[in-house]
DNA sequence: TCTGGGGTCCTAGGACCC
DNA sequence: TCTGGGGTCCTAGGACCC
């Protein structure tokens, strides 16, 4: 008996938001990003804007290049859009209770035992759309299909604003003519691999041996893709996930030298972690510093302890012995600095009650006031303001 | 041409233990 | 002196996703 799974994405989501609530931005383009002339990518644009060609990721001075003086450049507001994902999703929840939700603006629904209840998948997939429309005034893209992944490829076909059923039987000949580039898992590196030999569509994967796969994509990312173009998927839901780590990083307007500066920031940023780590419950055993230095070269450096801890300053001490032992990288220019935290185990009874006085009063117990923004950092580059932070940051010690 | 931030997962080598 | 196989943990890098 095959499952029936619903894939919803939201339309352009942060874009379709401010120009909901800014009337007088509907019909242009609108970017949620970086401003132009900073460091940064496009997030989400609107469907104006990606008629000039712009799309996520996008280097945001690449988009200003292309898009017309009459843009409007936002920056993302997440908190406000996470709470509009909140009330999408209790729409979602009034329909099936069977709901992953994988992204701020995506979910899964398993909506196998409604079709009893409701009617066809077409019918539960318009409702949904309705609902979605009249909670928040946006439109989503829906998929129906009997796995994961044909749901996934449904809900991209027809965007914005579509509804595309797939049952078991088209699984087939709605996969057969695809590009290879939808592939889940293909990206900029394995994409040319592939185009190598000579695959366009995913009727052309079909033709290769899984022991062909494997060897040009690696073992497992082979095996996906083996399957993947055959329409055989998960088709299970995994709600509740835990989340495996967090971190917080940045990356500089322009490359820092300054020791004090790279000092401050993962100052910030083991706040940062610290808190968020235990107004989730959450204490770590693995500290990772991660540093990008220019041009756009990547580091990482983990140390793993034997107690598991969610003190800013048990972060930053280790991020920054973990960054002062390595002496190739003294006064290397930085372009990005941050630090994250895994590897959870059970608090101990101690940390079990300043975790629960965190809950109740909504303050962290090693947080001794100073609370600092990422703006306010990056208005210290300034030599006298980064004095200043200096001096605040020994008042605190 | 320039490449954010917050994540997950995979690979691969080495240490260590049985 | 030469040398098994398996399992787990740790670490670093990198691909990919939204």
């Amino acid at each position: 008996m095959p499952r029936l799974i619903l894939h919803v994405d939201l339309d352009a989501f942060f874009a379709a938001i401010e120009q909901r609530d800014h009337p007088e931005w509907q019909g242009r383009p609108v970017v949620v990003g970086a401003q132009p002339g900073q460091r940064g990518v496009v997030a989400t644009c609107s469907y104006e804007a990606r008629r000039f060609g712009v799309h996520s990721a996008m280097s945001i001075t690449q988009a200003a290049r292309r898009l017309p003086p009459e843009t409007i450049y936002v920056r993302p507001r997440m908190a406000h859009y996470a709470r509009v994902s909140e009330q999408i999703m209790a729409v979602l929840a009034a329909f099936s209770p069977e709901i992953e939700r994988v992204s701020i603006d995506e979910a899964y629904l398993d909506i196998t035992g409604l079709t009893a209840l409701v009617g066809p998948p077409e019918v539960i997939g318009a409702r949904i759309k309705t609902g979605i429309r009249q909670a928040v005034g946006l439109t989503a893209s829906i998929g129906i299909g009997p796995n994961r992944l044909i749901a996934k490829l449904a809900s991209d076909c027809h965007k914005p604003d579509g509804l595309t059923v797939v049952l078991e039987e088209q699984v087939a000949d709605f996969l057969a003519p695809m590009p290879f580039s939808v592939l889940r898992g293909l990206g900029v590196k394995t994409a040319p691999r592939l185009a190598r030999l000579g695959v366009k569509t995913l009727g052309d994967v079909r033709e290769l041996s899984l022991e062909t796969l494997r060897r040009q994509c690696g073992a497992r990312a082979g095996t996906q893709f083996y399957y993947q173009a055959r329409g055989i998927a998960d088709d299970r839901l995994y709600p509740d996930r835990e989340r495996l780590s967090i971190s917080k990083e940045t990356t500089f307007p322009k490359d820092v030298t300054d020791p004090r500066v790279l000092e401050e920031t993962l100052h910030w940023a083991a706040r940062e972690v610290a808190w968020t780590a235990r107004q989730t419950g959450h204490l770590g055993r693995v500290v990772t510093l991660k540093i990008r230095f220019f041009p756009f070269e990547t580091h990482t450096r983990s140390r793993s302890r034997k107690v598991p801890t969610a003190d800013e300053r048990d972060l930053y001490r280790i991020a920054w012995s973990l960054l002062a032992s390595e002496a190739n990288w003294i006064g290397r220019p930085v372009r990005l600095i941050g630090l994250g935290l895994s590897g959870w185990s059970q608090p101990t009874t101690g940390q079990q009650l300043d975790l629960f006085e965190t809950a109740e009063t909504g303050r962290n117990p090693a947080d001794k006031g100073l609370t600092e923004t990422l703006d306010a950092i990056r208005h210290r580059f300034g030599a006298e303001a980064i004095q200043r932070g200096l001096h605040l940051h020994h008042q605190d010690n």
